[in-house]
DNA sequence: TGGTATTGCGGCGATTTGCCGCATACATGA
DNA sequence: TCATGTATGCGGCAAATCGCCGCAATACCA
């Protein structure tokens, strides 16, 4: 990472987003701080190098913003981070464009290295272990909730479990690696 | 409905390898079953439509295939498939050029569905029920436990539960098929 | 034969689940 | 405009499950 970057954060915890700013700052980097989607789209004076996304931004998803921030900043490079990751929303997330996904919590380096990379690794190692149950469960839940556009009634009914558990379920974080 | 595809498939599992091709093959699909790295890229005479590759080939990645897949292959979709998913291994896979990521285990419908093949007649299929959270589990822990000779002390180190955890989720389920 | 690992199982406190109700919000159509 | 159906968020409570402890009975190997 040699020069200054113009970097656009957006996360609805204005605490974290803050704090990652600050961190960012301190780097030499020229940094601003979205709460929502709309202030997200609204500075477009000058076209950021990069945005760092959350995925839960108060009602709507992280993942609508990706075209439209390619479209107002061209060359733009966008990552994901989030403290609720699941293999569904990265494929999507990459599929529509992003450079990278990182679940929280991550250190700087991490996501400016993040940042930093383009083309794919293959060397990429799978994991020695297989998914924790809660991570599978996890998974999956992700996954048909997405097959029903994120409608949570519609979900619990096809998993055929009680609403209020899933809505349990999905308010905890996933559990690490 | 469109014509039959050709389809590729990389499991270092036999029995796995050779029961998914049985259930595309009952869909009308030609099916060609590598069980190595080498395999796969050796049946160049014909060009295949798509590929499912697991994660896990012996000592490399599956991920390392892409690029000769997709070299070999021209418009091959590639769809990953393993017991042995992550975060980032998904996000690297799709870098390179796959079509989706998908967590073992997974249904026939689902992997088509993953490949693209389904969405054409999506409106006429009724939806089909995603796996129940139980089921998903118990699968899982079959899986798993198959993995490491039915030894219920490094299966329950492996999924990081509780061994009496374990022993009491076996206990519950009778058998079940 | 001693050391190490596995297994089955009872029990107890902490957590989670299943299921209820209620209030709010948002469409659609009479 | 107002009913109606559906989606959502959340508190609460009894029942089920989980996490974790201990203990005894094998199983395996040097």
């Amino acid at each position: 990472m040699s020069a200054a970057w113009r970097i656009l954060v957006v996360d609805d915890d204005a605490v974290f987003a803050d704090t990652l700013a600050c961190a960012l700052g301190r780097r030499g980097h020229e940094v601003v701080v979205a709460n929502t989607g709309e202030e997200a789209l609204a500075d477009s004076t000058r076209p950021f190098h990069a945005a760092i996304l959350d995925l839960r931004l108060g009602t709507d998803s992280g993942l609508r913003l990706i075209p439209f921030l390619k479209a107002l900043h061209p060359g733009i490079r966008i990552l994901l981070l989030t403290g609720y990751a699941s293999i569904a929303t990265a494929v999507e997330a990459i599929k529509l464009g992003a450079v990278h996904y990182l679940p929280k919590p991550a250190g700087v380096d991490e996501i400016l290295q993040a940042l930093g990379r383009l083309e794919g690794d293959a060397d990429a190692r799978p994991p020695d272990a297989p998914m924790s149950l809660d991570r599978l469960e996890w998974e999956h839940i992700q996954k048909v909730l997405a097959e029903h556009d994120g409608n949570l009634s519609a979900t619990a009914r096809a998993l055929k479990m009680h609403r209020r558990t899933l809505q349990r379920k999905l308010a905890k974080h996933p559990v690490r690696a």
